[in-house]
DNA sequence: GGGAGAGACGTTTTT
DNA sequence: CGTCTCTCCC
């Protein structure tokens, strides 16, 4: 990707400004802009690559798209969906199934590769659908899933739309991961253009957000395309590349063939070793890491990928008991307590009354079904009238309107508001600070964010605009100094000369599924799965001369039976608390390449 | 609105 | 296995 940009501005003489370069994570836009720079080809510096969300916004506001629907930019929290599926009711299904429908929403409804976006494919996800935006629409709020569907509508229903004649070259990173929704609407960003889309669909790992590998494999079906494989693995072991081939060779519907072995990389070293517990299994690898790191081996140039937290936590603590600097990318978000979320939504409704989703969501908050009936007759009066929901509540509050069977409400709002008094009537910022945030256990995390970005602020507003960007979009930094521990989805891009994979057991690589699954969707989540795995044992780089790559692969007998029900993991049997477990059918299905298994030996 | 009891769910993840 | 969600009833 980065070497077609160059020969664009360089041979070609393209203006950057015709250059679309989509990439799938800000952290990839982040990492094309910085190859960009360091190429040294003019006009390269100018060239950002963006991510589809982010266009899409740009875009839905360039048009007022979103004023002319009446909505509000206002994105949701991931907490603050709480009170939206609670108030969306269970007609539509329960609260998981509600959340399926928002996500499928989200995808236009595309829930397949073979389904056209953009309308609903059902009265049911109709209705579902008429029910969000109007919630939404009344709350002043949007999704953030949202902005893909509006992009869409636009796009395709505006022939003339500027956009659709804007770039004569469009670059699309990490084809595998969009859906059908995304894909169509970069058809119609590039109608004019030539498209260069770079993927692997044996690395499609997005089915929950609706991308199939089959979006990428029927591109030159659809297209007139000059096509570049890329067959030899420059990256693996050579061992590695054959457990790959014949791992990912089950898989039905390919694009390519085999990667082809580089054999200067050399074998690698690879171990695969199953323990008695779970527990012996984190000492081990981390008493491993240990020894890497005792014989000089750089703490940045070692992986740990566990696919559940689960594995991940004991492995990531013992480290760093150790003192081994170490990264965990499960790390907690500063808004993973309700009391953070409680300190964070006052702050919202402090500096605007009329946040109705922060307002929504502190009325609620508590309750086992977040006071859905009451609020439900507050809002019909809300509707109706046109008034705000603040003034509604302010009205109920002096006794000036009457709702029946709303005083729980009224008394939460009460509450809300004499804190809210409290907190104008602070003398200055740092008495705010202490009165908006005392010390608390539960809010530490946030506590120590505002810490982070408190620097030059000296007002409410400001310090929520740096608390939202820095909880929403957390810098990723270029340079890591630490072991990393992260699942395999957050591993795709990296390359590291050692790698873990930890929790290598069945009934979770592959995952368990749930008794209604289909017989196709089977299948095809196997498939993703065994995908998923191969992205993972594909992360090991031969970086010669020194090392020639180390992958473990390692996996338990037994677990704590709770901890395996509460991560999903499909035990064989469950004795006296305790999870007997089977090992990865992937480990079976590259055998012929891998070495015999131990047990409880040192890696 | 709240309590009791039955039943479902729990994960990975991007913007 | 432990907790949350849903339904039913008062």
């Amino acid at each position: 990707m980065k070497r077609r940009v160059a020969r664009l501005l360089e041979v070609e003489q393209i203006d950057s400004a015709q250059i679309l370069a989509v990439t799938f994570t800000r952290v990839a836009a982040e990492d094309l802009h910085r190859e960009l720079v360091s190429l040294e080809v003019p006009g390269a510096g100018g060239l950002h690559g963006r991510t589809l969300h982010s266009l899409a916004m740009s875009i839905l506001m360039r048009n007022h798209v979103l004023a002319v629907l009446g909505r509000t930019p206002r994105p949701l929290n991931e907490y603050e969906l709480e009170p939206l599926l609670a108030d969306l009711g269970n007609h539509h299904g329960n609260k998981h199934a509600r959340k399926r429908l928002i996500r499928a929403y989200g995808a236009a409804w595309a829930r397949l590769q073979t389904q056209e976006p953009g309308f609903a494919r059902s009265p049911a996800d109709q209705a579902f659908a008429d029910e969000l935006v109007e919630w939404l629409t009344l709350h002043e709020a949007m999704l953030m899933d949202e902005v893909i569907p509006h992009l869409f509508q636009y796009l395709r229903g505006n022939p003339g739309a500027p956009e659709r004649a804007e770039y004569s070259h469009l670059l699309i990173d990490e084809y595998q991961d969009l859906n059908r929704a995304e894909q169509d609407s970069l058809q119609f960003l590039g109608e004019n253009s030539s498209i260069c889309i770079i993927g692997d669909d044996d690395q499609s790992i997005y089915s929950f957000r609706h991308a199939h590998p089959d979006g990428i494999r029927h591109w030159a079906v659809l297209h007139p395309t000059d096509e570049h494989a890329i067959a030899e693995c420059r990256r693996c072991p050579t061992t590695v590349v054959r457990m790959a081939n014949t791992l990912i060779a089950r898989n039905a519907g390919r694009l390519g063939g085999a990667m082809t072995e580089r054999a200067a990389n050399g074998p690698g070293e690879v171990v695969v070793c199953q323990f008695g517990t779970a527990e012996q299994e984190a000492t081990a690898v981390a008493t491993k890491i240990a020894s890497l790191i005792e014989a000089g081996v750089p703490p940045r140039e070692i992986i740990v990928l566990a696919q559940r937290r689960t594995f991940a936590s004991p492995i990531f603590h013992r480290l760093r008991a150790d003192g081994i600097p170490t990264k965990s990318y499960y790390a907690e978000s500063a808004l993973d307590t309700v009391e953070a979320q409680e300190r964070f939504a006052i702050l919202k409704l402090l500096l605007n009354n009329e946040d109705r989703v922060a307002l929504r969501w502190l009325l609620g908050r508590g309750h086992p079904n977040w006071h859905t009936n009451p609020y439900r007759r507050v809002l019909e009066h809300v509707r109706q009238t046109g008034t705000s929901l603040w003034e509604a509540l302010t009205s109920l509050s002096d006794g000036i309107l009457v709702i029946p069977y709303t005083g729980a409400l009224v008394d939460r709002f009460e509450e809300i508001k004499a804190e809210l008094e409290v907190l104008g009537a602070s003398a200055d910022f740092d008495d705010f600070l202490q009165q908006w945030l005392p010390d608390n256990p539960e809010t530490e995390l946030l506590s120590e964010t505002v810490t982070l970005c408190r620097e030059g602020i000296d007002n409410p507003a400001d310090l929520f605009g740096a608390l939202y960007d820095a909880i929403s979009q957390p810098e990723v930094p270029l340079e890591v100094a630490e072991v990393r521990v992260m699942s395999l989805h957050k591993s795709k891009g990296l390359s590291s000369p050692y790698v873990f994979i930890v929790g290598c057991v069945e009934g979770l690589l592959p995952a368990q599924l749930g008794p209604e699954t289909s017989p196709e969707d089977r299948l095809a989540k196997l498939q993703e799965d065994r995908r998923l795995f191969y992205v993972g044992i594909t992360r090991v780089k031969s970086d010669l001369p020194n090392r020639t790559g180390y992958l473990a692969l390692t996996y338990p007998q037994t677990m704590v039976a709770s901890e395996a029900f509460s991560s999903q993991i499909a035990p064989v049997r469950v004795r006296r608390g305790i999870a007997y477990l089977q090992p990865s059918r992937f480990l079976a299905e590259i055998a012929p390449h891998a070495p015999a298994p131990q047990f409880n030996s040192p890696l």
